[in-house]
DNA sequence: TGTACGATAAGCT
DNA sequence: GCTTATCGTACAG
């Protein structure tokens, strides 16, 4: 399997569209351990000043958010209690959008990503989580604000998603009417997507 | 299946 | 300094 980086105009498309686009595409991540890459198979928008779920709500402007206002096509990494998570930024440059990758699919080094993970009781546990997947990578806080259409990281052509479902997004219920957005796309179907397996798009 | 709690950093007062 | 957060795991039931 060839992965060639997806060229820069690749990330230069309205944030819900990209969102869709980004399934069934691959995540690579090359460090000093090895390669490592999955088949990305649930993303969420975040569309910043609309949306009171994204930490850029409002034209936030923060360290933290900075990167969200540069152009696409970014690494947006950033920590929360002992995990790190994992975004691509979105819309042109002053628009603070991203979508969060949610859960891949193991394509490549899977050695490794059990070696960081640690035993796991089901496979499909290794990557289906924002968390999980980061740390199944090896991608850390050190990623912020890189391009992801060169090495070590980026985003390469795969296997298209046969059929994709949205829902409603997970893990922002404090924040107001943003919680009812169906903004969530997933592949229907696969196991490796982090919840709502089997379950059906919700309105 | 559901609920509790950990443990880090950004952001706010 | 104090509060919250795009979550994961453990453990009870």
């Amino acid at each position: 399997m060839r992965m060639e980086p997806v060229r820069d105009g690749f990330f230069d498309r309205p944030t819900l569209e990209l969102a869709q686009a980004l399934l069934g595409m691959l995540l690579v991540c090359v460090t000093e351990e090895g390669a490592a890459a999955g088949r990305i198979v649930e993303t969420e928008a975040y569309i910043g000043p609309e949306d009171r779920a994204a930490h850029s709500c409002g034209n936030r402007r923060t360290p933290r958010t900075e990167v969200m206002f540069g152009p696409p096509g970014r690494a947006y990494v950033y920590v929360m209690h002992t995990h790190s998570l994992f975004n691509v930024t979105s819309g042109k440059e002053g628009k603070p959008e991203a979508v969060l990758v949610r859960a891949v699919e193991p394509v490549l080094g899977l050695e490794l990503m059990r070696a960081r993970r640690g035993p796991v009781k089901r496979p499909y546990d290794l990557t289906n989580g924002p968390g999980k997947l980061t740390k199944a990578l090896g991608i850390t806080k050190a990623d912020y604000g890189r391009p992801l259409t060169a090495p070590p990281l980026f985003i390469a052509q795969g296997r298209p998603a046969e059929a994709v479902a949205c829902g409603l997004r997970i893990g922002i219920e404090g924040s107001g009417e943003a919680r009812f957005y169906p903004w969530r796309f997933w592949e229907a179907g696969n196991p490796y997507v982090s919840r709502g397996r089997g379950a059906a798009a919700r309105e």
